[in-house]
DNA sequence: ATGAAAGCGCTAACAT
DNA sequence: ATGTTAGCGCTTTCAT
């Protein structure tokens, strides 16, 4: 900058105003410093800037457990298109399910002095972020409960959603039904168990534990329901609380051929479950507008809100779409 | 930092060594300074530091189409994954395929001094990143060949790929082979459509233009693939360049109970491909693998390599799984 | 309308 | 082993 000031014959003053097209600087001015700029190849330092400012870095953190996931790429893709229109750039990042990880990348991005993080967390509490946004930096938590840690947040009801799937496959006649999730130290999993808990003995049925299972990938998930089916008193429907439950159910009883015998509904939309033979039953949660909602109560409180806290809980849609509505066959029920 | 050394009673200097974790300092001004740090709730500053250092910031940017699409979304996981080891952020962004919003986000990264770019372009010319480079910015393409620029690149080889598909498709008996891709304006699509011309001309098949067609979204290739299934001279077998075209055209040819009727196969894998029924037969690439070799290509540049720029290649498997190997059945053929 | 000086938070180079 | 000084690239006073 010093040498564009120094070519243009102007004061740096002059430059930095026309860089950051300041008024008040003469037309002759502009065009000087402009071409001075161009045959120096000058590139603007937003560090440098943003130091002396001690303003905004216009970037924010989105913290997921696993970005290939369709959930969180749709959440990613929504978040960025939210804070495109204030020319705010987006750092992710994923997880796996470490505490660690998630410590140590918001120590990172802390450091950076991005304006804010939206985190799915991996941790068991956030109770850490609670002096940084004592200082104020914004965080929404996304996906999960906080915990430790009064802030905004976006989830879905979880508990609910279990209860309506878990109800409508009992609504179908059946009395044997498998709950497949993610580990159950994480929330989501625990509320949706809750809600399959919940609809059980709403319709005075006794809980099964041989029936409730953990998996945290497509191939555990199908190897789950494998060991299930060969089992001396299988299900007669499977509720998965997870896309990648889902998939690997979807994958397993198709070998077993049993894709039109066992019931299956899934927490969390799989791509071309209405494609499948049957259509899977879903229940959906909005990806996108769960990432719009985040990323708007992070915008607010970057301009300044001083709200009180809040949470969002979404609603969750079950969309029936033939695997759900298979009716046991077995006369045990 | 100057109250942290103020409290401590040390000098600014011994602050910034225990921050850094230099040697050199004894431990009991390591603690003083610690739990000094601790009680003003100190946080180091990235920015201040890299602007002193005149060193690399540590983050890199990835430009995408569309970080919702199953490509990109595994494409920037793998990304991640490759650089976290070296405690390298990132930063991601979709185009939409609109090159203006890649010379915004370009001249941002670049401001804020990112490592290094990898891009995927909308633009038709990359030419504009030339000076950067010079002054020492690395830049990989990933997905497409660079345009008017030298710089290292990774892509697969659509050509073959989509030769092998329309090969397949021929040696199954087909005649009347449509293609779906995205816009032809974009690179890929272009080769694609060169690949699947070199099979229909090896197999002297005349090329007919009426089965040619652009979708840049599942719906649009749904509404292509219905059209065409309604004109007078309907294709026998399809080839979808593209993911989302492939899911168009599943759910078209499901929707008109074609599916066990006219051939498919589809460019770059899409979920639960194997689980249809038919199976959808693919050419799949591995976006993994991109990704880490683009990320690997990255972190040379970013040691220092100065090896002459080079593009890598990565082959495409054509996975067989009944769509592609429907016969035609009308007598046309 | 333009410029000079001071300083954002940090570290490299040189002391001591 | 610790401290001092200067300065990274920029912007904010406060002049002129």
């Amino acid at each position: 900058m010093r040498d564009v000031a120094a070519l243009a014959g102007v004061s740096l003053k002059t430059v930095s105003r026309v860089v950051n097209n300041e008024e008040g600087v003469s037309e002759i001015l502009v065009d000087r410093v402009q071409s001075a700029a161009e045959k120096l190849r000058y590139r603007h330092n937003l560090a440098a800037s943003n130091l002396r400012r001690g303003q905004r870095t216009k970037s924010v953190a989105l913290l997921v457990q696993d970005l290939s996931n369709d959930f969180s790429a749709a959440l990613l893709r929504a978040i960025d298109d939210t804070v495109r229109d204030r020319d705010v750039v987006v750092f992710s990042a994923s997880l796996d399910e470490e505490a660690d990880r998630e410590r140590k990348l918001v120590a990172n991005f802390i450091a950076r002095r991005v304006d804010g993080l939206l985190l799915m967390p991996a941790s068991p509490s956030q109770a850490y972020l609670q002096s940084e946004m004592a200082a104020g930096f914004a965080v929404v938590i996304v996906d999960r409960i906080p915990h430790d840690l009064s802030t905004d947040y976006v989830v879905v009801d979880n508990v609910e959603g279990a209860n309506k799937a878990t109800t409508h496959l009992i609504a179908h006649g059946h009395r044997r039904i498998a709950f497949i999730s993610d580990d159950l130290t994480i929330d989501t999993a625990r509320a949706r168990r809750d809600g399959y808990y919940q609809a059980l003995r709403d319709a005075d049925l006794s809980i099964d534990e041989t029936l409730i299972y953990s998996a945290r990938t497509v191939e555990a998930a199908s190897a789950v329901v494998t060991e299930l089916m060969a089992s001396a008193t299988p299900p007669t429907a499977i509720f998965t609380a997870r896309n990648t439950a889902t998939m690997g159910a979807v994958s397993a009883l198709r070998k077993l051929g049993l894709q039109n015998t066992i019931a299956l509904i899934g927490f969390d939309e799989i791509r071309m479950a209405d494609l499948l033979d049957p259509g899977i039953s879903i229940v959906a949660q909005d990806p996108g507008r769960i990432g719009r909602e985040a990323a708007r109560m992070l915008i607010e409180r970057l301009d300044g809100s001083q709200d009180h806290h809040h949470g969002i809980i979404l609603p969750t849609t079950l969309l029936a779409r033939g695997s759900g509505e298979i009716r046991p066959t077995s006369n045990e029920a």
